[in-house]
DNA sequence: ACCTCAATGTCGTCT
DNA sequence: AGACGACGTTGAGGT
């Protein structure tokens, strides 16, 4: 990785134009042809950036990166470089995740019930024509039972799991169940007939108590 | 702001939890509190991260990074530091974009024709009790026309410009304008009965001749 | 504080 | 290569 620290100016050009005007910043160039530029706030989100495949072409006092194919491209005129380093980092290690939604997806698979009914799973990921419904369960009444499951819903949520219903076309109902629902997601869910679940990952695996109520049921 | 190079490992506890096992990597601290782990490889996204307001707590071979309100933190492990250096960066200067959604926007507004049919425009953002609908125009029969423009149009956008029409309940018909309409966004305003029209800034604009079709309507 | 929508969204995954 | 959905989405703007 080679790290610039310049004193620059940068115009993008490409799916917009955008262009940063002369300011001292830094130029981070990974190996695999990422590029970045990042300013002393404002996180995560590079001002600029080129994702790989690039080619770099560096003169005197400009560096142009473009992308391999197609017409974007960063030009980056140099003022002054203030620092010019490169470390070499080896191959990294990989990230791993637990949470996110598709765990939340397993745990509900393994215990329906915590949708708050008798329910019995009958596919994980059905599929449908335009796309999988995530549970596809049965209530004590032998009727179908369509499961989506998000971390966060909002009115989206309510909208896809009503376009699979609407697909899967027989006496369906529809259960959304996420950590977090807003809102307008509750009000239109139960507008359309839908019933709302609150979940928490860690209650159903057991790692946290339930939360106290002070009026239980 | 503050560049650190280190072979480290890191443990993300937040709203959800994710591990990065030892390897060398660069830690980025900026003068506003964000704080950034990149790797040298996998452009544009940081692996960690924590954007502002943040406390930061170093020890000897550990630091801490934390949300200032919440239960979010970071954890990072030092096991060799190889480089540790400080750029001061001052103020940068604003990023200033064009191309975006909002300049497709005012550029229809000023040509509604574009549009493929002999629109007049009656107000940009025509407010609804749910949001605004981005072009509000009349036909040449006197008929509504409400427009809804995107960059890029998916299934969503079809949804949304749906809702307006639905809370604007009169005879009023949709159109879906943008630089790219996925195919089954296509698919779902046909059914609909919402015209699609893919446009381009550029031509619109002037800047670039209209693509040159072999068999002209 | 909350909600909505845009984004050079990016990134993984599957067809 | 294109389409689709998740994302610790982030970030801006309005109420």
């Amino acid at each position: 990785m080679r790290l610039v620290v310049a004193r620059c100016e940068i115009l993008y050009t490409g799916r917009l134009t955008a262009r940063l005007s002369e300011a001292v910043r830094l130029l981070m160039f990974k190996a695999d042809g990422s590029f970045l530029v990042h300013d002393d706030a404002g996180g995560y989100k590079p001002l600029n950036w080129m994702t790989p495949p690039t080619v770099i072409e560096a003169s005197d006092h400009a560096i142009v990166v473009r992308k391999r194919k197609g017409d974007e491209r960063l030009e980056i005129r140099l003022v002054e470089i203030l620092s010019d380093v490169a470390h070499d980092m080896g191959d990294s290690a990989a990230l791993h995740k637990d949470g996110v939604e598709r765990d939340l997806q397993e745990e509900l698979a393994r215990q329906p019930r915590a949708l708050g009914e008798e329910l019995a799973l009958v596919r994980r990921e059905w599929p449908t024509d335009i796309g999988p419904v995530d549970l596809m369960c049965r209530d004590e009444d032998g009727g179908w039972v369509a499961v989506e499951v998000k971390r966060i819903a909002t009115i989206d949520a309510v909208e896809q799991l009503c376009r699979y219903l609407e697909r899967i076309d027989g006496a369906c109902r529809g259960v959304l169940a996420a950590q977090k629902i807003k809102l307008q997601a509750k009000t239109l869910a139960e507008a359309r007939g839908i019933r709302c679940v609150e979940v928490d990952l860690a209650v159903l695996r057991g790692e946290r108590e339930p939360e106290l109520t002070l009026f239980p049921g």
